[in-house]
DNA sequence: TCGCAAACTCTTTTT
DNA sequence: GAGTTTGCGA
């Protein structure tokens, strides 16, 4: 037997062996999940000769991809040519190959979710963005259910418009020829369906798909599996319906449920031990995450005893989070044996990006180093979106959308007005926007006329001299002569250096691509869907700062997970059992990421929006079991109304009935003092009332859980 | 048409 | 707090 199979438990070793059937390995955090994907790809190709040509295994990120495609090679060098992609990535890649037959431009370029609201606006000129927003969601959300504008939208909204909204969002896009996100995975569909042929070469082909992370799969990437899917695929999928954390963008968990029922014959294996945190910490995800229903059901254990217990800290506010924190990583409240955890080994979670910030300013200040994932995107910076948009005019010059953000910047006297006037000759011009402009120059006021012409000598200009020299080269010469990197720098003097880095940031990734339209258009497509790119690549070790989301299959020596409030995490609003249970999800994948060091914290206060809000204790704090957790800080003392201290556990809470705080009544706040109450509203279960304080300030409250006290004396 | 200021609202998570 | 919309003056 291979060495590769050494060190595997039985059930890897028996996830690796397993063909035939189709296969769903049931992995919990921390059990070898990728390791098991990339043995079985080694096996498959060095054991059992299959062509690592006709694997296809899919990833839902960037970073997961990377990953598995660097282990496996470091396996079997042959695996270099098995097909890792991003679903969305693969989407586009067959969507390349088969343009034509869906009437698109080969040189298509991709649409995120501000171009769709740019192109909604275009359409509906009368509409605010704030309107369309919503709806551009809702198409979106539409889309990853594999619907049409002429599929029964009923669930997606009860505005009988919306059909009329997709509808012409959709003519319009396949006008311009371009794709969105959920195109990606549509349209392949699609493709697939209608083109036999093409499907027969498909499947003969991938002879071996995996799937990683299926329990975020969404319908479209369901269908798009079922029809990649011949009677001799051999289909393995691999998840953990504990960590399915993407509902809100169309992921069903159903899909890996019913695994089973939709291919049948399936076999089931369950990956349960955990290699990576300790038992104390195993404990307090497990209690937390059997409070959910919907679940397949899996018992997570480990060899690994002992370790510290996990914190659970009651602090004051965010600013008493930060300095908690801060005490970890400089070793001063370092648990037991723990003083020396390196700060790269080190995570503080959060569960909004907005929470990160004030982290931020406290290390900067405090000269510790932190990286950040994930918040400002690098394609979304927006002198990157810019210069972006030049290239993605030049690849498919039907992008009205690309257009409209770059006509008039740096800013030459084109607005609005002359913008709807050039687009009325696209009719004419079969949607070449250049060509309009070119008609449009003759009947304009003498102003709008030269300055329409001086874009249209720009973008001539770089036509002209596109394939002349290195595409790096050349993205150099559009970011100048386009007066973008000018415009950045004089726009914002502080900030324009940093902007003009990112732009040379830029000229960097485009020199990994030939100078053809081949290449440009791969170089866009790179940029599209690899949000994981930084501009600052300055990979000094330090903090990481991450969302819980973004920490899915990763882990650190230590977790701080913070923010733990009801409101903020759960996020109350509309919550329905189903968005509790994904936040519990949400919470499991956090804990779960922690290998021997945990911390939770949860404020009394926290500033949100620039407005102070008394919070309580998130509902997932009650739910681990108190022995399970050592209890720092305010805990003992009570506040709140004492429901801290409580016997019985902590969260007892002593509720007020909530009629008390009708607008208009008079009120009393422990650090606040007097005031009346001026509006009350719901959110989810809870009423919230806005008090005007006679200090003058307001402030916002769950009366259930601030120390608000009616007192006498009614305005009303 | 542009730039500025004031008002307003909405607030997750990401390919 | 940020991003967006609206209104006004140049």
């Amino acid at each position: 037997m291979a060495d590769y199979l050494d060190g595997l438990n039985d059930k890897q070793r028996e996830a690796v062996l397993h063909t035939g059937s189709p296969l769903l390995i049931l992995a919990g955090a921390g059990s070898g999940k990728t390791r098991v994907i990339t043995v079985k790809i080694a096996h498959l190709i060095e054991s059992l000769g299959v062509s690592p040509y006709s694997i296809l295994a899919v990833t839902f990120t960037n970073r997961a991809a990377a990953e598995m495609r660097h282990r496996a090679a470091t396996m079997a060098p042959a695996a270099a040519d098995v097909m890792i992609r991003t679903f969305h990535s693969f989407g586009a890649w067959v969507l390349r190959r088969h343009a034509a037959l869906l009437g698109m431009p080969a040189g298509f370029t991709i649409y995120d979710d501000d171009d769709s609201i740019t192109l909604l606006r275009s359409i509906f000129p009368s509409e605010t963005r704030s309107t369309l927003t919503p709806i551009a969601r809702r198409i979106s959300r539409a889309k990853d259910f594999d619907l049409t504008p002429d599929d029964d939208l009923g669930d997606f909204s009860e505005d009988p418009e919306f059909a009329r909204y997709f509808r012409a969002y959709e003519e319009r896009l396949r006008e311009i020829g371009n794709a969105d996100f959920g195109d990606l995975i549509r349209r392949p569909v699609e493709l697939l369906r209608t083109n036999p042929d093409v499907a027969e070469r498909m499947r003969d082909r991938f002879r071996v798909i995996l799937v990683d992370e299926y329990q975020d799969s969404n319908v479209a990437q369901f269908s798009l599996l079922r029809e990649l899917c011949g009677p001799s695929t051999y289909l393995c999928v691999v998840g953990d319906d504990d960590q399915s954390i993407y509902r809100f963008r169309g992921a069903e968990v159903r899909n890996i449920l019913t695994f089973g029922d939709s291919f049948p014959g399936t076999q089931l294996v369950r990956l349960e031990q955990n290699y990576r945190s300790t038992a104390a910490i195993l404990r307090v995800a497990s209690e937390v995450v059997s409070h959910n229903q919907g679940r397949l059901g899996k018992t997570l254990w480990t060899d690994r005893a002992g370790g510290p217990k996990p914190v659970l800290a009651y602090l004051y506010d965010e600013d008493d989070e930060v300095r908690y924190c801060m005490g970890l990583l400089t070793g001063e409240q370092a648990e037991e044996g723990e003083s020396s955890i390196p700060l790269a080994e080190t995570a503080i979670l959060y569960r909004t990006n907005a929470q990160s910030r004030i982290f931020e300013t406290a290390f900067l200040r405090a000269n510790i180093p932190y990286r950040i994932v994930g918040t400002v995107r690098f394609y979304e910076r927006e002198e990157i979106k810019d210069a972006v948009a030049y290239l993605k005019f030049l690849a498919n010059p039907r992008d009205e959308v690309s257009v409209r953000r770059v006509i008039n910047k740096p800013s030459r006297g084109l607005g609005d007005v002359t913008v709807g006037k050039i687009m009325d000759y696209l009719p004419e011009t079969e949607g070449d926007v250049l060509a309009a402009c070119r008609i449009a120059v003759g009947g304009l006021s003498a102003r709008a006329s030269t300055a329409l012409k001086s874009f249209v000598a720009i973008v001539d200009s770089i036509q002209q001299s596109f394939g002349t020299r290195t595409l790096a080269e050349f993205v150099t010469a559009v970011i100048s002569h386009t007066g973008l990197a000018n415009y950045h720098q004089e726009q914002d003097p502080v900030a324009g250096s940093q902007r003009v880095q990112n732009l040379e940031e830029l000229v960097n990734a485009a020199s990994l691509y030939p100078p053809t339209t081949e290449g440009l258009v791969e170089f866009l497509e790179g940029i599209e869907l690899d949000s994981s790119r930084r501009s600052d690549d300055d990979e000094q070790p330090g903090v990481t700062l991450i969302t819980m989301h973004n920490t899915k299959g990763l882990e650190f020596r230590r977790v701080i997970i913070t923010g733990l409030e009801e409101g903020l995490f759960p996020r109350g609003s509309d919550e329905s059992p189903d968005d509790l249970e994904e936040e519990r999800r949400l919470f499991y994948v956090a804990l779960t990421r922690a290998r021997r060091s945990l911390h939770i914290t949860t404020c009394r206060t926290r500033r949100v929006n620039g407005r102070i809000l008394d919070l309580y204790p998130s509902r997932f704090v009650r739910e681990i079991p108190q022995d399970a957790v050592e209890i720092r800080g305010a805990a003992a003392g009570g506040f709140g109304g004492g429901s801290f201290g409580r016997s019985g556990g902590f969260g007892s809470a002593a509720a007020p009935p909530d009629d008390e705080f009708s607008p208009g009544a008079a009120v009393y706040h422990d650090d606040y003092g007097s005031g009346v109450v001026v509006k009350r509203w719901m959110t989810g279960a809870n009423p919230v009332v806005l008090v005007q304080f006679e200090t003058g300030r307001t402030a916002q409250f769950l009366p259930r859980y601030a120390p608000l006290e009616r007192i006498s004396g009614d305005y009303s």
